[in-house]
DNA sequence: TTATATGCAAACATTTTGCAACGCC
DNA sequence: GGCGTTGCAAAATGTTTGCATATAA
């Protein structure tokens, strides 16, 4: 009783890399769109279907962000998220703001086994335009 | 040339009611059951027209966890939630782990405006059943 | 060869919209 | 009475699934 044979397939491949070369997480859309450019006959289903596989092997991993399903690869480390405001862009920070280790207790006896922050202003590029 | 006329419905009051006596964030589904409590015809259509309502006159505010939509009531001041992993229950912290005002430039040229943080773990019931 | 993977289209789930009936003001 | 609001059903979105064909091993 082994698992299951997992084919390597040209799909699989592309839709890998475009995340594990991606600069930050992208929407579902986005991945196809970009899988697209190397494999223009590509379906939406294979996308959700990789996505499912590939989140399930924990090679990457699903960010919520405003509503929206955005998926980035794993073992990037420790990090957070930054949303422009202006732009729309989600970008990486690599800097946590926020000292809350494993186990930590949190006022009201809540136990900490993980955080999530996201943060809202203007990216560097938007900022600049701004001034 | 004013602004629509807005009016007071049943309908509004109760979905309003609902979220302002709600112990935390809810989701659609939940606001429905409970307003269903005081109007069984109440309509799901309703519902949707009703939270997008109050949203945009800054009543109540969308709050994404782990990809579902949660509505909670504003003005309740600056705080972040607590998911706990064990009973899925979502909570309201009211300390705040960050130290981030607006116009914080944060390292690498990211102006914050806002800032989110949900923290993961087990709540204190769930903590003391596991004792 | 053969079981898994793909692409298409149909099925689902969720949210939005059109419209006639209804109910505040 | 008039116009905003509601409930229903249809439509628009986003995601999943069935199935015949294609393909990795």
């Amino acid at each position: 009783m082994t698992a299951p044979a997992q084919r390597s397939t040209r799909q699989r491949d592309v839709i890998s890399r475009v995340l594990d070369t991606a600069e930050g997480p992208l929407a579902v859309a986005e991945v196809l769109g970009r899988a697209q450019g190397d494999l223009p006959g590509l379906g939406i289903a294979t996308v959700y279907r990789t996505l499912k596989l590939l989140t399930d092997q924990g090679r990457i991993h699903p960010v919520t962000l405003d509503g929206e399903t955005l998926y980035e690869a794993s073992g990037r480390g420790h990090h957070h998220h930054f949303s422009c405001t202006a732009c729309g862009k989600v970008f990486t920070l690599h800097t946590c703001p926020v000292a809350l280790p494993r186990g930590t207790v949190y006022p009201g006896g809540f136990i900490v086994e993980a955080h999530e922050v996201t943060l809202y202003g203007r990216c560097p590029g938007c900022a600049a335009q701004m001034a």
